[in-house]
DNA sequence: CATGAATGAGAGTTCATTCAT
DNA sequence: CATGAATGAACTCTCATTCAT
């Protein structure tokens, strides 16, 4: 559909243009239509920015639901890692709205956006704490800091995807959701060598139950 | 300074206003100066954006080549808590420069800007990567995904950032380097009550001590 | 027919919005039929216009040569306020017809529409005067300004009209009529008692009475 | 002064072209400056239209007020006549402004500006009712119609204009004025042959005191 | 060097017109 | 013939940049 193939588009060139820069004419060109089809669709820049940030929103909330939606009540582990893979692979389609979802930059009419932005990011958070509330209550995870974790994860997988575009090596979505999971778990400290960090381990911590 | 003052200026409305959105007018009034008086500076909006990011990124190799340059030898936590400090410090004091650290989006004039911030991320994470080379040395940090460190410690930086923007709660900078420093280096995993995660532990490793 | 239905429509929307305000789709919805239909009928907005022109000066026309064609040679007086008659009630029902005939704009576009206009005013004109001719040749109207008269009643009608527009008081058209008729005739100046103005008077020139 | 030159040529385009039809570069370039001048002295077009509209309003009452301020009590047929060519000069030298004043469509946008004018026609009328009941007082004009005398003068004026406008004939603003108080104050009906109707006559009706 | 009015290329938006269905 | 989505030229308004004072 004509309106799809818009959004599709003026995600493209958001994410290339970004969120000032982009030209309503290129976002056009792009869709291969006229800039007045445009308008046919979304009433001006604003709502077809809106509608884009709405659109990806949807999808992102139900590829997460999907993945936190438990069949067979696996481990945390194994959660964690599924949710962060859908996570990572709507990261890799959809690099627009992820770039909304981080820039803190307001400008003075992308106020209405900004504002959705933000609901988003408070309800991908919300998703994340009640995971980890999940795994503290499995005793998976150390109850101290779990306001802190859904920030943590979400800055891991901003991390990782910068070292990727830095050095311009992209690694596939489950071995970064591997990495980010491992990382956010145990982290960077050194340990007795019987410390597993293998992906989904039935028993978190052996060397506990000799 | 004039000079300074219209780079001050220039750092605040940026931050504001977005990259591609703040206006040349905007920054001479902020500055205290009129528009001619920003060209008698620096030739175009271009080379003003440049001078800023230069300054700014030499201010901050500035503060974390001091923070790095030890004295007496400290352990690696120390060092990573005094460098996070240092960072956080500059990160709150120029946001607008980080914003720039971490946009996605370039623009079609922002080449060359963003060109200098990549080589600047660069360096960032060049300076990290000897710092986690020195805790790898030490034995504090595992060697296995020491690549990773310099952007999972970014990344925790930015989450915790982000987390207080959602939650508009400000934490001080000495907390927040604490708090990011204790997440990279142990994680969220819970362990044996013997595993010690206190800013900086005489005896990092808890295998020691069965 | 929708023809008919299109040209009324345009009426309306050429009143409400301006002869240059006036926008396709508006008249396509008050006529209740699709974009492309008016394209069926007149081939532009040109067109459409000087249709709608050319069907009230036809009607406008038809009523004034009606009420000139005197049946059983009327006192001049009766025969003017007929006229009037006429021409406000045309007035009324197609305002936005007056409109072109009394908007001094032109704009590049509309050429040929107010070449039509200034050919109508024209011929409205000419008929005026030979009416006034026949009231100087009755010895009802002065010789001297008789070049004049046409334009005097119009322009009383425009004034009238615009009195009410302004005090938002609308009266019939057979009052108006009379009103104009009055002050055309007699002016506003105070005479003897003697001289009536009464609607039809049967001996105008009070002069004979002695 | 810029501002000036601007509302001039503002007037001459708006005048030409319509209230609507009139394109911002068309009135840069006839004041000779750039499009983006035009927006250094005034916000938009509203602001624009607005201004002329203010400007040329206040011209108009210091040119009424000045010729109704009476040195020496004059005759009211000498302070009507002096009002009318005071008028006329504004209007031959003002088209577009009395264009406003006339035009009887609004469109969507107009609607300050329509309201403004709305006001400033009120005033004028406001005016000549003063006049009007100065003329009544003295016993000149019959109190009968005299709420309308306002608006037939407006109207007589109108259609000498309209007048001229179709035979392409112009007279001067002082036969002009003679014109329309001759027609305003006799009307044209013909009458005994004492009857003067010279233009500043001392005795209305000689032919009533034999 | 400071100033700020003037500039004009460029961006967002509208709307008369077309044409495949 | 009716339809209405698509088109793109044209218009309003913005703002980086210049230069006379």
């Amino acid at each position: 559909m004509t309106s799809g193939a818009i959004l599709d588009a003026a995600e493209g060139v958001f994410a290339e243009q970004g969120l000032q820069g982009a030209r309503m004419e290129d976002i056009a060109v792009r869709a291969g239509v006229a800039v007045g089809t445009l308008y046919n669709y979304f009433s001006d820049r604003q709502t077809l920015l809106a509608a884009l940030q709405a659109s990806r929103e949807q999808q992102l909330f139900g590829l997460i639901d999907a993945a936190l939606a438990a069949e067979g009540d696996p481990a945390f582990e194994a959660l964690l890692t599924r949710t962060l893979r859908a996570l990572l692979g709507h990261f890799d389609a959809h690099q627009a709205f992820f770039g909304m979802l981080v820039q803190g930059d307001s400008g003075p009419e992308r106020a209405e956006v900004m504002c959705a932005v933000r609901r988003t990011v408070g309800e991908l958070f919300a998703r994340f704490d009640r995971l980890m509330a999940r795994g503290v209550d499995a005793g998976v995870l150390r109850p101290a800091d779990a306001p802190l974790y859904a920030a943590a994860v979400f800055g891991l997988l901003k991390g990782v995807a910068l070292q990727e575009h830095i050095t311009s090596a992209a690694a596939g979505v489950a071995e970064r959701a591997e990495t980010v999971a491992r990382l956010f778990l145990d982290g960077a400290r050194a340990r007795c060598p019987s410390v597993t960090t293998s992906p989904v381990p039935t028993n978190p911590s052996p060397k506990d139950t000799p």
